[in-house]
DNA sequence: GCTCTGGAACAAATC
DNA sequence: CTGATTTGTTCCAGA
């Protein structure tokens, strides 16, 4: 395992690299730049490996940005071209313009393979209909799956492989279907943003390597339920709700179609896929398809139904033209038609009094950071997931939506938006690892109908992702119950051969839901907010076995120790054990071991160690975990250990570990991110906050309302954040969320690679949010924090977790019960001002659990400046 | 008859 | 290299 996982993180980086070597010069510059800059920041600081460095366009500088506002731009066209490419450089020119370059996934700028390997074999499958063939309708390289025969495509751009537009899973499996079946097939329900020509091949299904195998893939036999054949894959059928909810919860007065057709959103959508397209193969493409389509589809529209319509690539650009309603009538009707039928409705029940011009023509890419509040916008998960929630492969039935630990569903709700239009609020699938948020390719998010459901929502594809697009009702106070959303499995075997695809499954079973709200402002810009939930672990062995902690009942204390720390969760065993580890300086760690905690199914009492050092002089962030037997730990948790003369006050906005420490239940994410994040840019708060237009109020006087204690506390599953890269220093909150603006502003795209360094973003609700602070106060504090969360990708945290631990398990065995802390290292002590990660530390999150413990004893990623 | 679920059985991947 | 574990997927069966 871990050579795999380790693997699988330099792939990835390598990725990155190689996107930028096979990229057009400014990919070059950009990472020149980047590395230049960026290392220091990252690679002195967190001492990431090389690659991580390279891999990261974060371009610090970049103006694109982020994701916050976008200017668009008059014509649509010339807006979409900019930001990928250009605008990126454009906006923020400063720094590089070749930072500006973003490397989405599948999108590279300019189009450059990001991949050396222009040349794709695909095999198709017979097994599927033609109908998606024709559907699949790239443009410039349509492959039709029909045929079981092996093209070989040359592609501008290979590079996309990443996810593959089509394939979100591998088209081969049927549940490649499920995902993109739905979607996929396109033409169903969802509208595939990835139309890019360049995309295009890879729709085909057959993309995949594993086409090839598909056909002997177990998934193929295996799926009793759904025949290869048989396109109808119950949920994902076109038909299948037509209308998500007829009787559409009472709350909600639209229809989907309604919705849909007069949000924006989909414009934006559509943006974003016309983004894509530009990226490879270029704006002119775009620019002159798009126009025609665009009216034509509207034109047949009517009278075809069940025709996809164009792709979406071509959508994207119209809207200069379009008048907002007009785009969004257009958009009704492709619903519509991928409803299967449901042409009737009427589209606009809201209609937008003035026609709007196409504000935001580049939405952020699936993977770029988002801040969760911008100005007097914040969007927050007011009820988390449950942290547990089984994902159903596509062989099987649907295993319903995703729950709230109450008992009813998340909900999500934006604060601060005062008009009366409806909005859109989209959701996917992200990981929960430590790397930055980004889609999970190997969950997607899967539309749950029926009687139970009372959220209309429907789906749409972009880039290999699955969006479930719900509306956002002023009359509902902008207000969404999320109980039309389940998450599908895709095959580990399927994804893994996308071409592209750096991650692994095994283990990787831990995601986030990802909520985004694209807000258009009077002055053309788009507010672009994020919010991400606690971690959900989505396997069905993990939900049963592996310690969950959902909650402790102190974030921090005196580094005298003694007090008593109640631990609740799941999965707690009578001979569960309570470690305490350190990663100090260099390599070293610490340990602590605490013996016979008290304990109960869901509780722990542990009590709290007396830190090594008792003369700390500030905040010495900690990780604790609980460990029912050698590999079944929980992620980590986060403890702060406070000088102890300092009065104890509550984590959240202290240290840059609020997060961590305030108790929440780290989200991994927090935990590895933060190192990358951990460059901190020196960013005046003012200039933070400053987001486009809005100055964005201090953190801690947030706007928005406060919002509903969401959750302050900690459910998620991760592990705690490790900090490896908060600061300690205070300043470090409005660092991270001025950074976090910034980044917005900037357009940092995250990393397509994952890479990325700077987290700058994490703003996303994620852990920080969930956990600490709800309110918008909270949310100064733990905005700093994170979010960056993001755990690596397939590990989380997880101290026994394969990938997860850096900590490995510290051999939870080892100690057995000594409570006495193991100090490996000794140095530091603990005064940590700065914490830099070593480059290693990746290397080691990826390891397997086992092996890794002991390794991670060592690896360790503290450092202390 | 279908969907939703909880529990495995199986098999491949790891340890 | 072999056997024991883990983990991913697919099957079953009951509600």
């Amino acid at each position: 395992m871990q050579e795999a996982f380790c693997l699988s993180v330099h792939s990835s980086f390598s990725f990155g690299s190689a996107a930028a070597a096979a990229g057009s010069d400014r990919g070059l510059d950009f990472l020149h730049s980047v590395s230049s800059e960026m290392k220091s920041a990252e690679e002195d600081a967190y001492s990431y490996t090389p690659n991580v460095s390279l891999s990261l366009p974060l371009g610090m500088g970049n103006p694109c940005l982020a994701t916050q506002y976008h200017t668009l731009q008059t014509s649509p066209i010339i807006s979409v071209t900019s930001c990928h490419q250009t605008a990126y450089s454009l906006q923020n020119d400063n720094h590089n313009p070749g930072s500006t370059y973003y490397l989405p996934h599948g999108i590279r700028p300019n189009g450059a393979p990001a991949l050396e390997s222009p040349r794709i074999e695909i095999t198709a499958y017979s097994h599927y209909p033609e109908d998606e063939v024709e559907e699949s309708n790239s443009e410039d390289h349509i492959i039709k799956r029909g045929v079981n025969s092996i093209v070989t495509l040359t592609l501008p751009n290979a590079a996309e492989g990443y996810r593959d537009p089509t394939c979100l899973s591998p088209a081969s499996s049927i549940s490649s279907r499920s995902c993109n079946s739905e979607a996929s097939s396109y033409e169903s329900s969802f509208y595939n943003y990835d139309n890019s020509p360049q995309n295009s091949p890879w729709q085909s299904p057959c993309v995949s390597p594993r086409n090839s195998l598909l056909p002997n893939s177990p998934s193929s036999t295996g799926a009793r339920k759904y025949s290869l054949n048989g396109n109808t894959y119950r949920q994902t059928s076109p038909n299948q709700s037509p209308i998500p909810s007829p009787h559409g919860s009472p709350r909600v007065s639209v229809t989907d179609e309604n919705w849909i057709a007069n949000t924006n959103q989909y414009t934006n959508s559509a943006i974003v896929a016309a983004i894509n397209a530009l990226t490879t193969d270029g704006v002119v493409d775009m620019g002159e398809g798009i126009p025609i389509k665009t009216r034509k589809t509207m034109l047949e529209h009517q009278a075809s139904m069940g025709l996809k319509v164009e792709p979406s690539g071509e959508d994207l650009s119209p809207e200069g033209d379009l008048c907002h309603d007009e785009y969004a009538s257009r958009l009704a009707l492709k619903k519509e038609s991928y409803c299967g039928g449901f042409l009737d409705v009427p589209q606009h029940p809201y209609s937008w009094s003035k026609p709007k011009p196409y504000l935001s023509p580049s939405l952020p890419s699936l993977d770029w950071q988002l801040p969760s509040c911008s100005g007097p916008y914040s969007l927050q998960i007011e009820v988390q997931p449950k942290s547990h929630h089984r994902a159903h492969y596509e062989t099987e039935g649907s295993r319903g939506a995703v729950k709230a630990l109450s008992g009813g569903h998340p909900v999500v709700q934006l604060y601060g938006y005062m008009e009366s239009e409806p909005l859109t609020l989209q959701l996917f699938i992200g990981t929960a690892d430590d790397r930055l948020l980004r889609p999970h390719a190997f969950y997607q998010v899967h539309r749950i109908t029926g009687k139970t459901v009372s959220t209309a929502s429907h789906e749409v594809m972009q880039s290999n992702t699955k969006i479930l697009e719900i509306p956002l009702l002023p009359e509902n106070n902008m207000r969404a119950i999320i109980d039309c959303a389940g998450i599908l499995k895709l095959r580990n075997s399927d994804i893994e051969l996308r071409k592209g695809e750096t991650d692994i499954g095994r283990k990787n079973t831990r995601v986030r839901l990802v909520f985004r709200v694209h807000i258009n402002q009077p002055n053309g810009r788009t507010v672009s907010l994020q919010a991400s939930s606690n971690p959900i672990e989505c396997s069905q062995r993990s939900a049963q076995e592996l310690p969950l902690v959902e909650k402790q009942s102190v974030d921090s204390y005196p580094a005298t120790g003694g007090k008593m720390m109640l631990v609740s969760g799941l999965n707690f065993l009578p001979d569960s054990k309570v470690v305490f580890v350190e990663k100090a300086q260099g390599k070293s760690l610490q340990l602590q071991l605490l013996r016979n905690p008290t304990k109960t199914s869901s509780t722990l009492v542990v009590e709290i160690p007396p830190y090594r050092n008792q003369r700390i002089s500030s905040p010495v962030q900690v990780n604790f975990y609980i460990c029912n037997g050698k590999r079944k730990r929980s992620q980590y948790q986060r403890f702060t250990y406070l000088p102890p003369n300092v009065p104890i006050i509550k984590t959240e906005p202290n240290d840059e570990y609020d997060s961590m420490g305030s108790g929440l239940p780290i989200h991994s994410q927090s935990f590895y991110s933060p190192p990358r994040l951990t460059p901190v840019l020196p960013v005046p708060d003012s200039e933070a906050c400053m987001v486009g237009t809005y100055p964005c109020p201090p953190r801690h006087t947030t706007i928005t309302p406060s919002p509903p204690s969401s959750s302050p506390t900690l459910h998620d599953l991760t592990p705690l954040a490790y900090n490896k890269c908060l600061p300690s220093s205070p300043t470090h909150g409005p660092l991270l969320s001025s950074i976090h603006e910034n980044a917005n502003n900037l357009n940092h795209p995250a990393s397509p690679d994952h890479s990325s360094s700077l987290t700058m973003l994490q703003s996303q609700g994620s852990p920080n949010h969930h956990l600490n602070s709800p309110g918008p106060h909270g949310y100064s504090h733990i905005y700093p924090s994170s979010s960056p969360s993001s755990s690596p990708v397939s590990h989380p945290s997880t101290p026994g977790g394969p990938a997860e631990s850096p900590f490995g398990p510290v051999s939870s065995q080892n100690g057995e019960n000594s409570p006495t802390l193991l100090h490996e290292d000794s140095s530091s002590s603990s005064i940590p001002v700065t914490i830099k990660q070593e480059p290693q530390e990746l290397d080691q999150m990826y390891l397997d659990d086992g092996e890794c413990q002991n390794k991670l004893l060592w690896v360790h990623c503290f450092l202390v400046v």
